[in-house]
DNA sequence: TGTCCACAGGAATGGGAGGGAG
DNA sequence: CTCCCTCCCATTCCTGTGGACA
């Protein structure tokens, strides 16, 4: 890196050409106006919906997909149509859309619903009921056909299926209006774990979203790019190479409209004119470091404990290490920095959590004799993610901290 | 062939934080 | 203030288990 002077700095990049011509297409947040390759997707929900618009209470709908499959932009861009046809038609139509992912227990769910009809319901501190019956009173106040859209449904199920049951009976208590309910879920068999009442009526259609495939992949970033990129700063390769990526990725349109936005940013921050295939192959990588980082970063404290255990293990010649090891290293450590000794059953608890985020893998197996253990290997690079760890001040004692491994490698 | 290791992971419980209502 | 909610983390106690080895 040479040093330059302020002046030259804004200057040179000022000179520059920019790249985008509107980056903001880019972003996940934005719904575009056409969805490509979403067709027949769009046609039923329609259909199904429609009924609303006649007064009637549409049934309601399981939506499957993987992430990135259009499903979110799918389902509030039919959601939006509808309400603006029900209030041409003046009738009272109205769609919620609510992210079981932030919203994940039945109390914040059923608040947050009421509060969208402009009641006011605390936080917390009321009994669940409560709330549930605040709710029937408030939509049932007007004759009106109120869908809600209960995105990442999945996140649900695992708290306790009592919402999904009490919601899915509560047109029986109601006298003006109706309510029907559209799950979005990324997981294909969680209705597995659904009460069958539930799933019965949950799911009376069910529409799927297939993954795209690499051509329609394409045809998706095509139109963005139009209208996000200036003509010509895309490099011929870059869109195909963009697709194989998330195709890849099994078929994950937000994952290569990411892609190439960062390669845009890359290629602009060269200095470049134009993208080229390299900048996209950049992007994946810083991607995924990326990610790896912020979720490191946002870990607790005892999380990052157990994680660093795993790593000083590997850097002294464990390539995949168990759990007794792993909580051997890590009352080492809390000992060092002070911080309470959790349980091994915790523990372990922790290391799962660790497997779900994707930073270490961990696998039972059995070793016969030698018991059933979980083998953990890391799966992140270990000098990033060594620096992350250490900007915590908690763990600042441990830069140089050896920890005495009891256990032997066995094999 | 049965044993038995070294844990996995479910269930119940506790306790504290955050926040009502009266 | 007290009494009650819910939610989350953590502990305790527990039963379950794949397969190398005796």
């Amino acid at each position: 890196m040479q040093s330059k002077s302020l002046d030259g700095l804004f200057q040179e990049l000022l000179e520059n050409e920019p790249i985008f011509k509107n980056k903001e297409v880019l972003r996940h947040s934005y719904t575009p106006d056409s969805l490509v390759h979403r067709d027949d997707q769009i046609n039923s929900l329609a259909s199904i919906l429609v009924s609303a618009l006649r007064g009637d209470t549409p049934s309601n709908i399981l939506i499957y997909g993987k992430t990135g499959t259009g499903k979110t932009a799918v389902t509030r861009h039919v959601g939006i149509e509808l309400e603006r046809k029900g209030e041409s038609l003046g009738l009272s139509c109205k769609v919620v859309y609510l992210n079981c992912e932030v919203i994940d227990t039945q109390y914040r769910l059923l608040a947050n619903l009421t509060r969208q009809f402009g009641e006011d319901v605390p936080m917390t501190g009321w009994p669940t009921d409560q709330v549930f019956f605040k709710f029937k009173e408030t939509i049932d106040n007007e004759r009106q056909v109120v869908i809600i859209i209960l995105d990442e449904i999945d996140k649900l199920i695992k708290k306790g299926d009592d919402v999904l049951y009490n919601l899915s009976r509560i047109n029986t208590d109601l006298e003006n209006a109706k309510v029907s309910m559209i799950g979005v879920s990324n997981d294909l068999k969680f209705t597995e774990f659904l009460d069958p009442r539930v799933k019965s009526s949950l799911g009376e259609e069910e529409i799927i979203f297939p993954p795209y495939d690499a051509d329609q992949i394409s045809d998706i970033l095509h139109e963005r790019a139009q209208i996000a990129y200036k003509p010509d700063a895309l490099d011929e390769m870059v869109i195909p190479l963009c697709a194989a990526f998330a195709a890849q990725e099994h078929g994950d349109a937000r994952r290569a409209l990411d892609l190439l936005r960062v390669a845009g940013e890359i290629a602009e921050r060269e200095n470049k004119s134009h993208v080229e295939e390299q900048h996209v192959k950049g992007a994946q990588e810083k991607i995924e470091v990326d990610r790896v980082i912020e979720v490191v970063r946002t870990l607790p404290t005892q999380s990052k404990l157990a994680l660093y255990s795993v790593m000083l293990l590997r850097n002294n010649g464990y390539k995949n290490v168990t759990t007794g090891e792993v909580y051997n290293v890590y009352r080492q450590l809390c000992l060092q920095v002070d911080m309470d000794i959790l349980t091994q059953r915790r523990v372990t608890d922790l290391m799962s959590e660790l497997d779900m985020l994707g930073i270490v893998n961990a696998v039972v197996v059995s070793k016969g004799r030698y018991g059933r253990t979980k083998e953990i290997v890391l799966s992140v690079p270990i000098n990033s993610t060594k620096k992350v760890l250490f900007e915590d001040y908690r763990l600042k004692p441990l830069e140089f901290f050896k920890p005495v491994l009891t256990t032997q490698l066995h094999l």
